[in-house]
DNA sequence: ACTTATACATAACGATGCTATGCATAACAC
DNA sequence: GTGTTATGCATAGCATCGTTATGTATAAGT
């Protein structure tokens, strides 16, 4: 009954947000500004989604998606604390290449999204499950003594997510810090707080960076 | 030259915003609003401050001061780890007492605020300072074998923050999870990573929560 | 072929930050 | 005491935002 002059024109308008607020910024996603790149009006927002928050929500759930596939990415191997470790430069990997979209994801739209339908929701936690099962590993393995896996893996996600906010907001640049230093001491300290030894955590970590860094390359060179 | 009808004008106009901001978040701070609340026109705010941009930034400023008097409140004892610990609880009550301004302060509004006067970001490290006092506290007990107390600072202040930021956005509520364990997990595991006995951390909790109780109570009974 | 429903454009409303303009007045020079 | 000057403030307007009401053209159903 409609004209529907283009049948993919919801994906076009996801794509295109999604690509403004890769590039732009969160600023960058306005109705307006949308209708002018896709040369229409302010109304396929409303009719296609609802509104600008809902758009927003879709694009957070694709940014979720893809958060979710970094992370599961690293490899499972004899060593599950180097494995744990790879998720945590795998997780800052993305917030680095994202930095809008992990600011949208984490701050702003966390609550909104909290709000929509469960699956939303489930959406977010996925990324959170696979932290939970490097976590579980580790237990196994003799290498943690952790009691409560979900209260673990909180504080985990706690330490990365502060670093990485803080990261996001140049704050280490402005006092002329080092990020990779600290961000080694969250996962050192963390570790040996969860029981491991000392010189193992410390051989954990060198090869989780020198995975981490052939996985910049791998990335670098691709792109 | 001026009429200048009300002397002390500008710090209504800050009274005000700092009010908006704490009762009704960053959104109700505009310049009508700020008109219609004091009787004035908007142009006050140019006037007296440049825009909202910078009366955000003298809001802030204040809200640094606020928090470096919290996180200085807690005694020196002959327990540096409980100490330090009754200082991250000293930081989480702030930012649930104020969250609108936590949050600008540490994410939306940081990166302006950084790139204000060095005197600007001087108010915001200040807080960071008192953090890294404790740490040294730590290592000189021997309690704790630290290397470089800014990377140790930096590790703990992103577990803290991560953690605050993820409560504030009700991330624990909407998975009907308690946030203050994850927050006691993340003290416990970094202080004893940081070469803390486990039992003696367990210890130090113990006493900081007591305090920490202690604190909130004798908040809620002068208010 | 006619009816119906709907995707889309146009236009407008209220809100935002900010700027240009004008005025009334307090502070200065004498 | 008088005149000049500079400035705090109000008014009005600009561009932008999200959203809604309305009209229209067209694809789908009968």
């Amino acid at each position: 009954m409609p004209p529907r002059s283009d049948p993919q024109l919801p994906e076009r308008i996801l794509n295109t947000a999604a690509r403004l607020l890769a590039t732009e910024g969160p600023r960058a996603v306005s109705t307006r500004r949308l209708a002018r790149e896709l040369g229409t009006s302010t109304m396929v927002v409303y009719t296609h989604f609802g509104g600008i928050n809902e758009l927003t929500r879709q694009v957070m759930r694709r940014g979720f998606a893809e958060f979710g596939t970094e992370l599961v990415r690293g490899a499972v191997t004899d060593d599950p604390v180097a494995d744990w470790m790879t998720l945590l430069w795998g997780y800052r990997r993305f917030a680095l290449r994202q930095p809008h979209m992990y600011t949208v994801m984490f701050s702003a739209g966390l609550a909104d999204f909290r709000l929509g339908d469960p699956a939303d929701f489930k959406a977010a936690r996925a990324s959170f499950v696979s932290l939970l099962r490097r976590i579980h590993a580790c237990a196994d393995a003799g290498r943690w003594d952790v009691q409560d896996v979900n209260t673990a893996g909180e504080a985990v996600w706690s330490g990365i997510h502060g670093h990485t906010m803080l990261e996001l907001t140049g704050f280490f640049g402005a006092v002329g810090r080092d990020p990779i230093r600290s961000y080694n001491e969250i996962g050192t300290r963390l570790s040996i707080g969860f029981g491991d030894d000392t010189h193992t955590t410390a051989h954990s970590l060198s090869k989780a960076k020198r995975r981490a860094a052939r996985a910049d390359r791998a990335h670098t060179a691709s792109t």
